[in-house]
DNA sequence: GTCTATATGCAGATAGAC
DNA sequence: GTCTATCTGCATATAGAC
C-alpha cells in the first residue's frame, strides 16, 4: 500500500477510536509507519488528512449497507438484516462516533460526510419502509421517515448502551425490541 | 458558589462539550474563574475533578428522570413524556456522550456512573412496559427489557442524527417513529 | 518523497511563597 | 486557599538537507 493510503487508513482507525479532538498527527505517523515529513508532504495537515479518512469512511460506510439494502427479502427482513448484520459493537460506529466530536461539529466541511452518510441512510430506509407499506406487510398507519429516523437512532443509541455496559447485550436488546414493534401481524397477546 | 463547586460545574460543561479528552485543566481554571494552584488543592487532578463531576451529572440526570418515571399517567404516557420531554437536543446527553470517549471507557472508575446510570434508565423503563403489559394496554407479546433498551437506544441515537444534520427535527423524527410503534391499539390500516 | 532540526504553545502537573 | 514559577513532554507544524 502506497504511503499516502497507509497515512488515510491510519487516520481512519483513530478517529474511530479516538475521535479527531483524541488523534494527534504523532499517533497518525507511528500507526501508518511514516514519518514526520512524509505526512507533511502528502497532506496539508491534520484537518485535511481527517477529511480524506472520513471521506472515505463515509463512502465505505454506505457501500456495506447500500448492499444490505439492496439485497433481496421482504422489507421486515432487509431492516432486521441491517440491525442484527454483524458489527463491532463495542467500537460503535466509526461516522456516527464523529458526532460527538466538538471540532468536527464546528466544521462545515469534516460535518458535511457525516451528515450525508446519515441522511442517505434514513432515505434508503424510508423507502424501504414505504415498500413494505406498499405491499401491505405493516398493516399501521407509518410514516416511513419517521420509522426510518427511529431504526437508525435504535443502531447508534445501541452502541451507547453496549459501550457504556461494556457488553454487546444492550446493543442486541435494543434490536431485539424493534424488530418486535415492528413486526407485522402478532397483535394477540 | 464555593471554589470547588465552581470547578465542578465548569468540568460538567466542558466533558458535555468537549469529551474527557477534549477537556484540559487550564481551559476548567478559565471557566471556573479558578487559578492553577487552587484547583490542584481542592483536586488530585484532572481524573479526581472528572469523576466528581461525572458522577455528578449522573445523579442529576437520574433525579430529573425519575421525576418523570414516577409520575402520573399510563405506561404510554410516561414513555411519551420522556422521549418528547424538552431536552438541548443539539447538545447531545451529558452521560451518554462519554460512551465515545476513549478514556472513560478506559478507565473502570470512570465508565461506572455512566453505566449506572443508563443501566437505571433501563430498568426503569422496563418496569413502566411491564406495568402497561399488565395494565392490558399493550395487547402484543413485548419483552419489557428489550423494548426498554430499544427506547433508551432511541433517545441516545436521536442525538446522533440531530447532531449529524445540524437540526434536532431528526430526534423528533425518532422519537415519534417509536411511539407511533409503540402506540396501542390502532392497528387497522 | 523522506529525513532531521527547530519552533511556539499547550497539557498536566509539582513546589514553594504568601 | 490561592498565586506564581518551573518542569517534561506532546501538539502541530515549518524549513531545508538529502
Amino acid at each position: 500500500m502506497s504511503t499516502p493510503d497507509r497515512l488515510i487508513e491510519a487516520t481512519q482507525e483513530l478517529l474511530w477510536e479516538r475521535g479527531y479532538v483524541g488523534t494527534s498527527p504523532k499517533a497518525i505517523q507511528q500507526q501508518a509507519g511514516a514519518g514526520q515529513g512524509s505526512m507533511y508532504h502528502h497532506f496539508a495537515g491534520k484537518p485535511d488528512l481527517a477529511l480524506t479518512a472520513i471521506r472515505r469512511t463515509a463512502s465505505q460506510m454506505r457501500e456495506t449497507a447500500g448492499q444490505l439494502f439492496d439485497g433481496p427479502g421482504t422489507a421486515y427482513e432487509r431492516i432486521s438484516t441491517y440491525l442484527l448484520r454483524e458489527r463491532d459493537v463495542l467500537r460503535g460506529c466509526p461516522v456516527g462516533r464523529l458526532t460527538m466530536d466538538p471540532e468536527v461539529i464546528a466544521s462545515d466541511e469534516l460535518r458535511a460526510p457525516v451528515d450525508e452518510t446519515i441522511g442517505w441512510l434514513r432515505g434508503r430506509l424510508a423507502e424501504i419502509v414505504q415498500e413494505g407499506l406498499d405491499q401491505g406487510e405493516f398493516t399501521r398507519l407509518l410514516a416511513p421517515e419517521d420509522v426510518a429516523a427511529t431504526i437508525v437512532a435504535t443502531v447508534q443509541g445501541g452502541y451507547v448502551l453496549a459501550r457504556a455496559s461494556g457488553s454487546t447485550d444492550a446493543f442486541d436488546a435494543g434490536a431485539r425490541g424493534l424488530l418486535a414493534l415492528l413486526a407485522p401481524g402478532d397483535t394477540a397477546a
